[in-house]
DNA sequence: GCCCTTTCCGAACGATCGTGCTTTTCTTAG
DNA sequence: CTAAGAAAAGCACGATCGTTCGGAAAGGGC
């Protein structure tokens, strides 16, 4: 790996960093510059362009989640201890500073189409199918109802997450966390297979 | 109501369009100014800096609100009758084109400290405590379970809400509605008191 | 150690940002 | 109708934005 890849690599670190907090927009050439020591056109000769800054902060960003929070969900058992350390190790990567930047790069772009939104719903997409493989594959070990809905289990589940990750950040009330893992208690049993006894 | 009043609410009211779409900050003096077909420091002089615009931009999103949403509900029946014309209410609001404007808010500044924030979090609370004061009355009136946490519930309810706004603007999974009310259903299932029979 | 390539800097560009002034135009009360 | 006051325009400012370009510095293969 040549220094240029690895200049370029702490830069999207960084930028990843400040992007929680500022959002994709909010992102500077000129800011990112000198938390790099860099020179504005040192800097932006890595990437030819602002736009491709933005798309490969999200594909860094991407990485860390896969690292973070995908891959050990995937390497865990099947089923609903795969679903809990998934639900476990995301709320750890949204607690870092700055709360998970997709959360505040979808609602900065919902609105604003282009090829960043492109890319963003995308990796969106493959998050929200995710959950519902991990689920599906949970029915299949018996875990969960046979007739429960994946699609609709995502979509609670990410609720849960995105109502936790408000109430902490912007209420700052700490109790957000012990009601987020009742929430997904509540999911989990309403899930689960009527008990034949 | 004199002339400059006239043409500042027209403005807000624009600004208010604007800001659901770019978010606080991407509002523009500049921008705004030719959309109201005025000079920027014709427009500027409404408002004596860029802040004082983005906290009166609360100020009047806040009282769209509380008349398309709190209002209508606080009209109705108490307890779950109330609960779900808010919920329908609040559904509708978010559906406007550009997304709830507080939803987008409270991303872009839950990590900027200022006079922005402190206003948008006194909002926030307010929304917050209005749903557990609504859930409040319902265990009052018998709806809902005396041991039910209104806390809880109202978290989970602003869930619900997030994740069919992150569904429907980001996905644009049309579905998302029916899965909100799904979930709603669900919520109020799970808080009504156990049927003494 | 040389040479070509990559990496980085310095300076500058047009545009736009928020914000002050001064002056002109419009409202409105007496 | 007129004079006082409010509303809007016009213009300019320093700063910062993203971007370009030519040259200096450093890197790496032989």
């Amino acid at each position: 790996m040549g220094k240029g890849e690895q200049t370029r690599a702490a830069v999207l670190d960084q930028a990843v960093q400040v992007a929680r907090r500022v959002g994709l927009n909010g992102l500077t050439i000129g800011t990112l510059a000198e938390q790099a020591e860099l020179s504005k056109s040192g800097l932006f000769g890595h990437f030819r362009s602002k736009e491709a800054l933005q798309l490969q902060v999200i594909e860094h960003a991407r990485s860390r989640f896969e690292e973070q929070v995908a891959r050990p969900a995937l390497r865990g058992p099947r089923g609903e201890p795969r679903l809990r350390t998934l639900f476990e190790r995301w709320l750890e990567w949204s607690a870092a500073p700055g709360g998970c930047p997709f959360v505040a790069a979808a609602t900065e772009f919902d609105d604003r189409p282009g090829v960043v939104r492109d890319r963003l719903l995308q990796d969106e997409r493959d998050m929200f199918d995710m959950i519902v493989t991990v689920f599906r594959t949970g029915v299949a070990e018996g875990h969960f109802r046979a007739d429960a809905d994946p699609d609709q289990f995502a979509q609670d589940l990410y609720g849960v997450l995105l109502a936790r990750h408000h109430t902490l950040r912007m209420l700052g009330d700490e109790q957000a966390d012990v009601r987020a893992r009742r929430a997904f208690e509540a999911l989990i049993t309403a899930a689960r297979p009527i008990p034949s006894d």
